[in-house]
DNA sequence: TCCATTATGTTCGATATCGAACAATTAGAT
DNA sequence: ATCTAATTGTTCGATATCGAACATAATGGA
């Protein structure tokens, strides 16, 4: 048992951020998870991939593993169960005969318009308790964070 | 396919803020994960049991719970895991027959004590990406969305 | 044209994660 | 003191997530 684990500002600043970042995250994807399982039926990842779909359209899961920032081996799963449940396909591609074209299903379709704006309500609501400009500072941090983390 | 999802300018800034900042933690996530694990064999779960033991002390699963914001039952399974692997116990707790003190053995502190510094140096020098105001700010603003958005 | 390299998905095994249902124990109210 | 409530952990079933190993198909160079 240690009580100070370090004396170095630096790193306690950068250790209490991130500790700041992940729990900001896990609260908000916990209130938002719930409402999606509990309203639609879908899971968070589930619910990424329809909108991924609706917005920019029909597309291999490579171009869904680069969107979504997961492994292939994660998305071969989601789509799997996606596609049990009847919310998308996986379609022929003539470009390529590797690359199936994963696109909605009517269903599914259906689906993310109903589901889509009350989520994104659900998410301005959480956001609201942060200004305008409060939330274009934490964007813009998050943004120069993750882009130089990138490598 | 739906090129434009909304126009309302609240609901545009609060999604992709939400966006940013979970790209951001999955980003680190994922540049902290890979070495944890090939260097000291452990997840980040476990990681984070190993050092809420090292800095505070035995506890019951139930304050461990609290601290890391997860489920019981995924804390059954993280520490069943670590147990296996001889990093932690259950003991038995004269105050309460229920509520088994996890603790770490003698390894789960070595292990702790040779894995954190190096883990504190790399998160500091990912978030060295950002200047310490910013990174004050940056947990300023999550801190506050987080508690917020508690309850 | 042919072969080596690269890209795309899948499978497998492991771990994480949750909620619901459950058992055991404690605590609180009457 | 007793009986109900709440707390603590576990089990179960489902989904997510990764990396490694693999198969298939496309690509580019010789």
């Amino acid at each position: 048992m240690r009580m100070t684990v370090t004396r170095d500002p630096a790193t306690r600043r950068a250790l209490s951020t991130f500790v700041k970042l992940r729990r900001a995250v896990n609260t908000l994807s916990a209130r938002l998870n719930p409402v999606l399982q509990k309203d639609h039926g879908v899971t968070e990842s589930q619910f990424g991939v329809l909108e991924a779909l609706w917005h920019l359209g029909p597309m291999p899961q490579a171009r869904l593993c680069e969107k979504l920032l997961v492994s292939g081996s994660n998305l071969t799963t989601v789509i799997d169960n996606l596609e049990r449940s009847g919310l998308v396909h996986r379609g022929e591609n003539p470009d390529d005969r590797r690359a199936h074209l994963v696109r909605l299903s009517p269903r599914g379709e259906a689906l993310i318009a109903r589901a889509f704006p009350p989520h994104a309500a659900r998410v301005t609501g959480l956001l609201g308790a942060l200004t305008a400009a409060e939330q274009q500072q934490l964007g813009r941090l998050c943004r120069k964070l993750g882009l130089a983390s990138q490598r």
